[in-house]
DNA sequence: ATAAATCAGTTTATATTATAAACCAATTTA
DNA sequence: TAAATTGGTTTATAATATAAACTGATTTAT
């Protein structure tokens, strides 16, 4: 009846980034800070949580002088993802 | 860019039961256990919030000598809902 | 009749999670 | 060179989810 959801992606925040990383080739920090709009903390925490299950990879580096944090999904991270995609509309579809 | 989430629905557990709830004139407390396969102490705690939050009413009676407690979807639960569809698909398209 | 088992839930304790506030190191601007 | 800003991370707190323990009534077995 009703499938699984992943904890790790039913979360808003970490399903927002996922949602930004599947679409994108690469998306770094502070392009997930504003389109989500969460704090630079909770972010940092959720990105961390999604590199250690291996949905992403974070890359960092710099630009110019800077530091820059990038992320990019991984295979797993897409797969995931796809996963929760369908998991969540068994609880949307209104049954017969 | 991403719709907010109504934290009461973005929750596995109440997201099942208002998934039962909206395909159902009513469904009895029994049901929703074997329908989730939750226990009987997390349903009562998530049936208790929806129905605090006006989302559902909650009916004690008997069935004969035995208690019954039946649930029935308000209209703010369809509308609230509804609304939760609309913003997690926001969530789960994937943009161009 | 009464003890044991079951039913239909509720209460509560614990573990997990989400979140923001506080912090830090480097860079830029005044 | 002091103050402000950038790009984050750490950590403290509050909120949440969950199951275990409990309750009170009913049924079944002895």
């Amino acid at each position: 009846m009703f499938k699984e959801l992943n904890p790790l992606l039913h979360s808003e925040l970490r399903l927002a980034i996922m949602s930004i990383l599947i679409s994108v080739e690469e998306a770094d920090f502070l392009f997930i800070k504003e389109k989500t709009g969460a704090t630079g903390g909770n972010i940092s925490v959720q990105l961390e949580k999604l590199s250690a299950a291996g949905y992403l990879k974070i890359e960092k580096g710099f630009l110019g002088k800077r530091t820059r944090t990038a992320c990019r999904i991984t295979s797993e991270g897409t797969d995931a993802f796809a996963e929760y995609v369908e998991a969540i509309k068994s609880y949307l579809e209104k049954k017969a």
